[in-house]
RNA sequence: GCGCUCGUAGUGAAGUGGUUAUCACGCCUCCCUGUCACGGAGGAGAUCGCCGGUUCAAAUCCGGUCGAGCGCGCCA
């Protein structure tokens, strides 16, 4: 007999059926035995009577996740014995057969989504088992989902997907590279591609005026909860001839927001996408991925307190540091060991500590209070907007350290407060990147985003004194105080791109070795072009209100890079690194 | 590479110097004909991550080490 689905079942009461799938649940009683049986579909349940004495020897040895395919009638259950909690809980199968498919030893995880989550250590390493929970089940359902609304899209508009090679080569700027070694060619190795870059702007010379790819991209960095080691997914996607907003406001602003009403079933914040220059959003909320479903911005107070008696401040400005402050908005409740926590997260983003003013009753108080006159409390008052309840939190240090600061706290305070409305979503384009950025470590200035963007002003824009002072024709956008896509202008001419890595002290030879089939291929004709590349993973993440991006994969990596399920990475025999040409102590 | 937190039966947790290390779920045996997270009786299962130290006494305190999570660095 043909099998049925579980969620089919209702159309064939009084039939008989043969359903197949996991022992969910069983309940033996002695004389009679239930079985909850679950597949993709649902759970239904089974009867066992004793008169039907092979079946219900079979029955009586199952366990939990033994799969068996049970044929019988599909019969309403009597007044009185059903269910209103399940959904087949009106109905049930009077078994006739039970054939055992397979056995289960008894589980190291709890596939049950009610049962306490394992570790995800253990989840992990027993991943295949944690996939059968509903809640896996039904993100990787909604993650195919997804990609289909993203697929029609971009199909939709006439843009053509495009396969570019996985075994690419290494780009000597960006995150580190996979490297393959080339059992051909020895000595030379290929490198997974960091993301399709230069091979979608070589689709533009091409003349594939409207590219897409749901791209794997490959980073060797470390992870964070948002971020995976090692692969992801981005949508990337490339235009010529676009004119401005062309990318970003007629093409993919649609699709976000389509995202975010019709597919997650959220609320836009503002239907208006704001733009933020990238050091406006630094200044206002000390980060370059603001989460704007809150205000709590950072307030300014160097001017005011320029001559306060509280050293700490009043030297921080002297030496050139600013002041600046959040108010928290019934802050004021905060506990003396709940600031302490905050004053420890302050820290290590690398604040001295962490000062802070308290409004209650009319009063103010603080550790700090007397070391600041009365008018300096009232001016900090007036421009903060303090009343009863609030909080005043102040960073006090270089500019970077304090929005680095105040930027985190501001976040923690509102994760603390629960303003993160996660049936909201604030979107927001971050623009005006800096071209170049100083970098502490190597002494010396480098491209602060990408080298391939177009620096705002075209070449001459290259040519002023200042370097730092240039901005890049880059944007990022932010959901929710994620950065979820980047997408710039690009430069498509070989001048300004001798120019740019020239100002880094980088001549023209090294321009062509480097990136030798882009400057070849400007040569001949290449149309202007912009484009951008949503990072997937992370936003279908927020989307899903996960907080940990591994959630929504189906077998990633743990935070050491490892896949303890598949022993990945492993060692490699001496003969496999023999014929590639790699001679060394490393094989084990 | 650095910082914070954590590591106790198969799983999830409790236990912060002193009896035989506690509980829930799971597992095993037996009983049970209407349960649906069935119920009842009994049982097995832990060198408290590892090494060293302090102490009359360590799961507990200290040092080191390994592993995990989060954050920083890093992520054009």
């Amino acid at each position: 007999m043909t099998r049925t689905l579980i969620r089919d079942l209702n159309s064939k009461l009084g039939e008989a059926v043969t359903v197949s799938g996991w022992v969910h649940t069983r309940r033996d009683h002695g004389g009679l035995i239930f079985i909850d049986l679950r597949d993709h579909t649902g759970i239904v349940q089974l009867v066992m009577q004793p008169e039907n004495a092979e079946a219900f020897t079979i029955a009586e040895q199952a366990r939990d996740e033994f799969v068996l395919s049970a044929t019988g009638l599909l019969k309403e259950r009597d007044e009185g014995l059903k269910n209103p909690n399940i959904p087949t809980g009106t109905i049930e199968i009077v078994v006739e057969t039970i054939k055992l498919l397979n056995r289960s030893e008894a589980l190291p995880i709890p596939v049950h989504d009610d049962a306490p989550r394992a570790s995800e250590e253990h989840r992990l390493k027993y991943r295949y088992l944690d996939l059968r929970r509903a809640k896996m089940q039904e993100t990787l359902k909604r993650r195919s989902e997804y990609n289909k609304v993203l697929r029609d899209y971009m199909y939709e508009r006439e843009f053509t997907e495009v396969a570019t090679p996985i075994l690419a080569n290494s780009s000597p700027e960006g995150a580190r590279d996979f490297l393959i070694p080339s059992r051909i060619h020895p000595g030379k190795f290929y490198a997974l591609p960091q993301a399709p870059q230069q091979f979608k702007q070589l689709l533009m010379v091409g003349g594939i005026a409207r590219y897409y790819q749901l791209a794997t991209c490959f980073r060797d960095e470390d992870p964070r909860a948002d971020r995976l080691y090692g692969e992801f997914y981005q949508l990337d996607m490339e235009m010529s001839f676009v004119e401005d907003g062309e990318v970003v406001r007629s093409t993919m602003e649609p699709l976000i927001k389509k995202l975010v009403t019709e597919f997650a079933g959220k609320t836009l914040v503002s239907e208006d996408v704001p733009r933020i220059p990238y050091s406006e959003a630094m200044d206002r909320f000390g980060s370059d991925k603001p989460d704007l479903r809150f205000g709590m911005e950072l307030t300014d107070l160097s001017d005011v307190l320029a001559n306060t008696g509280f050293g700490v401040f009043a030297n921080t400005i002297k030496s050139g540091g600013v002041v600046k402050a959040i108010r928290v908005e019934g802050g004021a409740s905060l506990s003396r060991s709940q600031i302490d926590q905050f004053a420890l997260t302050a820290k290590s983003e690398g604040a001295g500590g962490l000062a802070y003013l308290t409004y209650d009753n009319g009063e103010v108080k603080s550790p700090i209070a007397k070391f600041l006159s009365s008018e300096e409390l009232a001016a900090i008052k007036e421009r903060m907007q303090a009343k009863d309840g609030d909080a005043v939190f102040f960073g006090a240090d270089t500019r970077l350290i304090v929005n680095k600061v105040l930027g985190r706290l501001r976040s923690d305070f509102a994760t603390h407060f629960e303003l993160k409305d996660p049936n909201k979503v604030a979107l927001a384009w971050v623009v005006d990147f800096p071209f170049y950025e100083w970098d502490e470590r190597a002494k010396k200035i480098d491209f602060g985003h990408n080298p391939f963007s177009m620096p705002k002003g075209g070449v001459e824009a290259l040519q002023v004194e200042d370097k730092l002072s240039i901005v890049a024709d880059q944007y990022d956008m932010v959901m929710n105080g994620y950065e979820v896509c980047s997408g710039a202008v690009r430069n498509h001419n070989p001048e300004v791109m001798y120019e740019a890595f020239g100002i880094l002290g980088y001549d023209t030879d090294y321009v062509n070795a480097k990136f030798g089939a882009m400057i070849n291929a400007f040569k001949f004709g290449a149309p202007p072009h912009a484009g951008c590349a949503f990072g997937i993973d992370r936003m279908f993440m927020v989307l899903v209100d996960e907080d940990n991006i591994r959630e929504i994969v189906a077998f990633p990596k743990n935070g050491s890079g490892m896949d303890t399920m598949m022993n990945s990475p492993s060692p490699i025999d001496e003969a496999q690194l023999k014929e590639l040409s790699i001679t060394s102590d490393i094989a084990v």
